[in-house]
DNA sequence: GATAAACGTTAGTGTGTCCAATGCTATTGT
DNA sequence: ACAATAGCATTGGACACACTAACGTTTATC
């Protein structure tokens, strides 16, 4: 019995997620901000469980991280006129400028964890884990998939 | 600035350590134990440093989770005579079971969890996988790789 | 109008990963 | 031989991510 108990895509997750979460915590953020300003930016405001369900973050973790991002200032919630239940969350200026610095960072990284791939590599990397991700009914729903899936440079972000 | 923030790596790694857990959570188990005992089934016994070489835990978690174990009746500790600092730990029978009943737990997820794939797809993940933690220097030094590594299968644990 | 659903919030749990400090034992250098 | 250094096992703490349960409020549905 010679198994091979390598756990390779947990190590390499784990990996990046420890690059990742290192490279912000430099700035004081962590994960669960960039997913949410980023999504923020890219599409728009929304509802704190509109929000949840875009980033696939809980709903329960998502309060807090944005309390600390309003704290900060990137953030801002308004309730909704029109639907007493919701909130809706902002980015600030300041938020745009902290995705921004948060992405290049990001992409630096992902650059780093990529460097032995080629270009073709990686696109297939991505084709085969959006693959596994599709079928098994990707958690998150709300998701503004089909702009990125049509760009060539398959450039997803593997972490974050 | 149409990003895809789907940290698409996360995600799956996500997924399959939510299978993984649940799958061994049946049985009173986590991830920890799995790797622990089918390291000492695979590359037989250890002082608990070497064990958290082969396994990438923690000398600090280790001590945790081989308490559980040894608690279990599943691993045994006895001081290693020729270096009064170690614990040499040692599967048991019962242990040599679980690991086994694990290990097709371990199997039947992957399956699901590559299901997508073809086996050439599925090698062609593995070793792109590899390719990305063997040039990130392995945080893990003490590992059985050459044996696994010419498997033709490709049957690496991707989780767990 | 009552029942059910959605929303935001709080509190708590589990898993994996890491760090710092302690006490003991071996090894090294002088 | 002895002191300094390094390795080992253990404890206690921390953090990020993910998930559950419960609650009060507001909107939809029957």
């Amino acid at each position: 019995m010679d198994h091979l108990p390598s756990r390779l895509l947990n190590q390499v997750s784990a990996h990046a997620q420890r690059l990742i979460a290192d490279g912000f915590a430099v700035s004081g953020a962590r994960g669960y901000h960039f997913r949410l300003l980023d999504s923020l930016v890219s599409d728009g405001p929304a509802s704190q469980a509109s929000l949840g369900r875009r980033t696939g973050i809980h709903l329960s973790d998502l309060v807090g991280a944005l309390n600390e991002l309003e704290s900060a200032g990137f953030v801002r919630r308004a309730p909704d006129p029109a639907d007493k239940r919701r909130n809706v969350v902002t980015v600030t200026e300041p938020g745009r400028e902290r995705a921004a610095e948060l992405g290049e960072r990001a992409a630096a990284i992902q650059e780093e964890l990529l460097a032995p791939l080629s270009a073709g590599e990686r696109e297939q990397l991505t084709g085969l884990l959006r693959r596994l991700l599709d079928h098994h009914g990707s958690p998150v729903t709300e998701r503004s998939r089909p702009a990125a899936a049509s760009r060539p440079g398959g450039d997803a972000w593997l972490a974050g």
